[in-house]
DNA sequence: ACCCAAGTGGAACGGTCTACCCACTTTGTC
DNA sequence: GACAAAGTGGGTAGACCGTTCCACTTGGGT
């Protein structure tokens, strides 16, 4: 939309497609500096801040990416992925329980290590064709968790795909809550969920304690300065 | 300190002292138009639109509330009041267990109400003495629910007051993301919960059915748009 | 080595937000 | 009802953000 003649920005723009070669660096130094960025602050930062970490002009980020949806698209499409292989190791797992439980903790980790993934996978991004496409993937994927992990008899009947939705959520509430002062606060949350999630007999890992009162404390201070100004 | 002269701006702001009638009108159209916005969009809108909404001149906010978290202390005084009462209420209950669920369902719910309610659970705002000491009041109250709970033996052990924290963190989270589209997803959260605290025979309220999938979806693409800006 | 197109960063612009100052209006007291 | 003080709103300045334009630089095919 903003250049002056690409018939299909999104899907033609991904794979960074017949660039010279040093237009191909700074693209990839942008993409380095958004995933640094996003996943220190989530996906607010602005667009001039990618910029400027990127050590580009302003002009150079919006002509590569039209939108902050494109750049988000492009930085987070092999997270997804990852997301998406995820649900296929879970799959693999001979045990259908364990693997539904590690699932969730690999996801909820990856959501605490990366705030703007955590945003990511609270959201849904309509246009960003390579994020939403490994999402529906990934949504398949979880479906034959949730079946096989009920049929083991671990996970109660009445777990449906929308509780991770939920717990996606919830988790990335308690990441952008603790992050930096508290970061595992995220575990006790997982590990009271999937005790909720379990049926009556099915083995737990042990419950992460909860983080110190202080280091809570902090992270709720820090989260309240954020927001005032 | 945008004023000429006010020894103790926090304190004896509160209050509402020795205003002109005009002035006490408009300090309160601004807490009614603040009240409306922060419960609608959270703590994040601007003082220029609490200005427009109270029909009021920047000025006169400014001068009436020197910042934003006076604001806040000034709004969310009596919210906090109901919570602080939520304890006792709780602690009046002859049940324990029955008013330890009570207590964390009317929290929550309050959250639901309220996005900016929510925030401010899942903050802490150090120079909001009004909130504050509520806050801290409450804490206090929730450490006796929490022993009475646990002396009943349908509260888990390893329950701390941080759960609570954690909770509200995470509500806060759903909350921020389903409003809107999908109003009441807190409940279903709110249910998964309480069983993860529960001992295996405690009686439990009925589990909330999980938000219709296209409400879920669409709160989520609306989330999704109000980051992107 | 040359040269054009592709690519660049800075500057300018319109938008929003906060903070502050100042000329005007209202209150309630005498 | 007049008057000082208290209160008001609008206007301005300064900081960002995102977008667009434009003169300059650079890559790489010939």
């Amino acid at each position: 939309m903003s250049c002056s003649a690409d018939p299909d920005p999104l899907d033609d723009r991904q794979p960074g497609p017949g660039l010279r070669a040093d237009a191909e660096r700074n693209r990839d130094r942008i993409l380095a500096a958004a995933r640094r960025l996003f996943a220190g602050q989530g996906l607010g930062v602005s667009m001039a801040c990618v910029a400027r970490e990127a050590g580009v002009g302003k002009a150079t980020l919006s002509r590569r990416f039209a939108s902050r949806e494109e750049l988000i698209n492009a930085v987070f499409a092999d997270r997804m992925d990852a997301y998406a292989a995820a649900t296929a190791q879970a799959l693999a797992d001979p045990d259908p329980w364990r693997g539904f439980t590690g699932f969730i903790e690999t996801v909820c980790a990856m959501q605490a290590a990366d705030r703007g993934f955590a945003d990511v996978l609270a959201r849904s991004f309509p246009a960003a064709k390579a994020v939403e496409a490994r999402r529906a993937e990934a949504y398949e994927g979880f479906l034959a968790i949730i079946a096989r992990a009920q049929e083991s008899g671990h996970l109660r009947a009445d777990f449906t795909a929308d509780d991770l939705v939920i717990l996606l959520m919830a988790n990335a509430g308690v990441v952008a809550a603790t992050a930096g002062a508290a970061p595992d606060t995220w575990r006790r949350l997982v590990g009271q969920m999937l005790r909720a999630y379990a049926t009556p007999g099915a083995p737990l890992p042990p419950l992460a304690p909860p983080p110190s009162q202080t280091a809570l404390y902090r992270a709720m201070v820090r989260l309240a300065r954020h927001t005032l100004g």
